[in-house]
This record gives structure tokens, sequence and C-alpha cells, in this order.
DNA sequence: CTGAAAGCGCTTACAG
DNA sequence: CTGAAAGCGCTTACAG
């Protein structure tokens, strides 16, 4: 359009048959140089390395993979990467994966399942090799398309229905129960839970938990005392200062992840309530946040790091050996409670205040 | 090797082959099709539709990409994705990029010149459309071959040497201003500030801005009130310890990030002194959690949805028009001050207790 | 209104 | 020890 102010046209990205010119060489010995996939002399290999120097050559990713079949890219699928879980295992994923040679290319569904849907498509047509799968609630139509056409996938963090696939999850029903338990024993009686998103098995497990120490112990499940969240910090706010405003407010919370369990103590602090004096509460996530926040969160740590490491273990496998015959892993940590300065044990008041 | 077991064969991707054969036209028509890239006859139109419908046809990006030249590709690459301010920042970009069908590779340099450097390659041998980059402190070597090599380039968060694209910044050295300034407002005198890693300009520059705001006020500039950090939230925890270690330990600090201040208010605790009562912090950022803090975290706000949209604005000026004699765009954003709850006016007292 | 064919930049049998 | 050539799956002039 404006010859007189082009860029360079030299930005004509140098080919390997460039290399190959410069080298006075075929591009199939270029390629094997490349690729060290077969012997070639050392005076020519000489020749080769420097002319791709010179010329600054890269190979095009692009015609490998479309040639090779081989993109050595992953695809990574999560419902919200600016939540610290999600961000944190996002990279200890991205880590591995770069270590093994892999890039990641990571999708972010903002809990939508469209989005997540043509993300999916997205990547199976960028020819990823392998994809993870943390689902923000996919039908299950998609999924089984997704796990027929037959590409390498793990789901990771959140139970699916339908799995044919590979699946790394936390014992999520275990760590709603060591975090409840906790509370038990620190003599607490009046329990509540703030949930995440119904629907969403992490959710559901944790809450499981939660009924199941209540139970064990002999205490009475109230169902007020059990609000639903959505994972955000803001509705933990919300589910926080619904259950003060109870006739009869709990005096130990449960919450399902550190986000919320944010919120919750700015709603504390907004009643003027002191934690832990007042009111006992645990997380659920140990986010490196969890450390920082005042009182520093008790609260139930995933082992993010392991997680990841399954998760590509499973994924190469798959990708890789003969493993066509071998049947469906479930891997299932466990949860560890990491009790710091938000819990503390009951101090039986001779009548409540407030 | 184990063909029993072996996944259906199926998986031979459909290509754009299969579906003109399926619906009795050329590549050429099917190809017309998908893109409207040019009219095909209402009856054509509806045999190829229903042919991609049933053979479940996703055209290969890696084909198309490698053909047009266009991969609809961005990359972004950035220091520390676990860091909550480039998550939050990854998201919007990666949001705005989806908006306009363009997905994003996003690549964590782990603060790692050397991972950065390899990125950058991957991303050019990926054929990206454009880049965004902040750099967690590359040579001027590369930066300088990478701007050569005429891919759309905008800098973000962090100005570059020898800079000859466009770059997306905030100004900070007004938000180190604004942050110590509300200090100084408060009555206080005695301000320390936790820089971040030297050699990164937005750090330096927040310094900056408390060294002028301090002289302004015709306060001393005390250099071991100026204790450095590295961004990450177990430094503002070290940071802060030796501050209070001091022999005249400060009555204010000002903490060039959120993360930082995080680990700030740990050490506050951890030495049973009482925020903002006897101490006053200000951060930098405003990551969502700022507000969660106890106390919620006076800070200084980054602009991030309006940085992302800058950044998408200026790349794609780079990537489609005719800007090529445009000269070099310099954003530079202006933050703002939050106040929360952890800073308070300086009340005289009669004698310093500890 | 539609199709045959060239070609993007690689890898990889095949041949010598 | 090395090279000529086919072909991956598309898009896009070119032709009619």
């Amino acid at each position: 359009m404006n010859p007189g102010f082009a860029r360079e046209p030299n930005n004509t990205a140098v080919t390997i048959q460039d290399v190959a010119d410069l080298a006075g060489v075929s591009i199939t010995t270029v390629s094997h140089v490349i690729n060290g996939t077969r012997f070639v002399s050392e005076d020519l290999t000489q020749r080769v390395l420097q002319a791709m120097d010179q010329l600054g050559y890269k190979p095009n990713l692009l015609a490998r993979g479309l040639r090779s079949g081989r993109t050595r890219t992953l695809g990574l699928v999560v419902p919200d990467m600016a939540n610290l879980f999600f961000a944190e295992i996002s990279r200890a994923i991205e880590e591995i994966a770069f270590n093994r040679g892999y890039s990641l290319i990571i999708c972010n569904s903002a809990d939508n399942p469209e989005k997540e849907k043509t993300y999916l498509g997205v990547l199976l047509a960028k020819q990823v090799e392998g994809i993870i799968f943390i689902s923000a609630g996919s039908s299950e139509d998609i999924l089984n398309e997704l796990e027929r056409c037959g590409v390498p996938l793990v789901y990771a963090d959140r139970e699916i229905p339908s799995q044919l696939a590979d699946v790394v999850l936390l014992d999520n029903e275990f760590g709603g129960y060591l975090a409840t338990n906790h509370l038990i024993q620190l003599g607490h009686r009046q329990i509540a839970c703030i949930s995440g998103p119904s629907g969403l098995t992490p959710s559901a497990d944790r809450v499981a938990g939660y009924r199941r120490a209540l139970v064990e112990a002999g205490l009475p499940v109230c169902p007020e005392y059990i609000v639903s969240g959505d994972f955000h910090y803001h509705s933990g706010e919300i589910g926080m200062l619904h259950l003060l405003d109870l006739e009869d407010p709990p005096d130990a919370v449960f919450i399902s992840n550190d986000m919320m369990a944010f919120g919750s103590i700015r709603a504390v602090r907004s009643r003027n309530l002191r934690l832990p004096e007042q009111i006992s509460i645990v997380g659920f996530d140990d986010i490196i946040l969890a450390q920082a926040s005042s009182p520093a969160l008790t609260t139930i740590a995933q082992p993010i790091q392991q997680m990841a490491e399954k998760v590509i273990e499973l994924l190469f496998m798959r990708m890789h050996s003969n493993s066509a015959g071998m049947e469906r892993q479930r891997v299932i940590l466990k949860p560890e409670l990491i009790i710091r300065d938000s819990t503390r044990a009951l101090i039986q008041q001779p009548e409540r205040t407030r």
C-alpha cells in the first residue's frame, strides 16, 4: 500500500531452502542436521550450522507440525487463570512441559461452557498432542466427542461425567472432612459451610466431607448453615455476611476455597468480630497468600506440584507409549490440613454475646 | 505395535478433501464456504455444510497458517504467571484477544532470561502474528534481534532499553509518589520503602517517586530505610523484618508491590505490632486480594483492563494497518491511590515505645 | 458460478 | 554418506 514506508521485505522468513543454498547442500541434509536424525559429515554439518547462524534461521513450526504430525504443543483449559489456585497449577504444568520440550497453550474458559467448547476446538485444530482439561462444566455431549476424537486427554481437579479419559483428582471429600473435623476437635459445635458452585464435584465433595464429619461427631447437619458461593472472592463475603446475620450464627465456618475465605475475612471484619477469637474459619487450597493473610489462614492444602507431575505423567504415557490397552487411570491425591491462625479452640462463653 | 489394542485409526483426521468428496465438490469450494471468501451457490453451500457436520470436520490450523501466513495467534511472555498481577493482566489480554478471534500462547519466563529467550524463539517459530512482552530482563542483544525481525511487538509494564517497539507503561514514578505522599499527609515522617528487584524499571521508578515525595516534603532520604525485595511474597516479609529490627524503625512503609505487602503484614504480625495503629503500609498493584487482606490494603491501583486494551490496540494497529511509518507509541497510564485500612494518621506519641 | 493446480516450509521414505 | 521428490492440508491466484 505504501511501499515507501513498508517494512523491510527481508521479513520474508528465511527458510530451510535458503540455508541449504548458502551451505551448498540439499534441504534434506539441513533437515537432518537440525534434527540429528541421520549422520552428516563433519564438514557439511559445520557449513549448515554456520549458514543457519548467519541467516538467523528458525524452523517454521507450522510446516514441521503439518508434515511430521508432531507439534510438541499441549493444551490446558482452566476455568479462571486469575484464580490463584489455577494460576499456580498452570505454572507448575507449564514448567514441567517446558522441561520436556513442550509448549503449553493455556486457555481461560472464564467459567463459560461455550468458550470452553470453542477453545477445545481450537486446540484440536491447532493439532496439540495432548489436552489437560479442568472443566467449567461442559455438557456430556462435548466431552464424549472430545474423548472419542482420540486426542490424549487428562482431566484434572474436577470429576467429569462419562469418563473414558484419565483423571487426576484431589480427595475433596476427605479435605472437607479434615477441615470440619479440625473445627470439631477444637470444640466448635455450630459449624457452617460455604460451598462452591453446585454442580462442580470438588465443591460437592467438600461439602460431603463436611457433612460426614458432622454426622460422625453426632452433630446435626443444619441446612441454613450451608450457603453456596461460586469460588470467587465476593461470594465468600456475601456468604459470610448471610451466616452472621442468622438468628443463631455459627462459631466456625468451613469455606470451600481460599478465595472465598479471604472474602469471608472481610465480612467478619466488617461486623467487627474478631478472628479467630469469635469465629474460626478454615479455607481450602492453600494458595500462597493463605500464609500472608491476617490471621494466616488455616486451610486444606492441595499438593499442586504433585498434581501437575501426575497430570503430565499420565498425558505423556497416553501420548507416547503403546498405552492403548492400558485401562483408565484415576489418581486421587490426598489433601493435608495446614493449621495456622484462623482457627482456635472454642472458649466456652457463659452466654453468647451478640 | 499392538494393533489389536490400537486406537481406532479413524483418528486419521478428516481433511478438507474428505469433505469435498462427500459433498461432491472441489476442495476449493469447501475452502470458500468455510472462509466465506467467495460466493457459493446455496445448493453447494448446504451440501458442504452438511458434509462438514457429518464428518465432524475441523480445519487443520497448521496447514491454514502455513499456507495463508496468518495464524490468528498471539504470544504473551510474562515473568510469573502465578503472580496475581500478571495473572490478571494475562486474563484481561486473553479475553480481548479471544473476542477478536485470536488465541494467546502464554509463556511463563519464570524470571529467567534464558527461558525468556527460548520462548521468544518458540513464538516466532510458531509464526505468531504479534508478541506482547513483559520482560524479566533479557539482554539488549536479544531485544534488538527481536525488534529487527519485524514481528509486531509491544512491550508492557516494564521499560526496555533500546526500544523500537511500542510500549504500554504505568507511571510508576507517580505511583510511588502518590503512595509516599499519602503517608506524609498522614503525618508520618519515618517512611521506609521496600523496593522490587533492582534493574527493573517499575521498581526503580516507584522508588524514585518515593524519593521525590520525601524531598518535596523536606524529609531526609535515609539509605537504610530503603531495602530491596524481589516482588515475591517472601522478600516482603524479610524486608519488613529487617526494617523493624532497625535501631530507629520506620512508622510507615511504602512497599512496591502487593505480594510483598502481604509478606510484610505477616512480619508485622510476627512482631506483635498492630497495623495500622503502630505502622502504616501502602502497597502497589491493587490485586484483588488487597481488599481482602486484614486490614484491607491501601495501595496503588494499576488500571489493568485499560492496560490490556491499550496493548491489544497497539498490537493490532501494527499487525493490520499500514502502520509502517507510524512512529513509536509510548502510552503511559496513570495509577490511582486506593485508601483502605492499612494506613492511618500518625498519633503523636509522647515517646516512642519500642 | 466452480475447479485444477501451484505452493506454503518442512520431513521422510526411497534411491544411489 | 547425500539428494531428489513426494506429500502433510490447506489457500489462492488463474482459468473458464
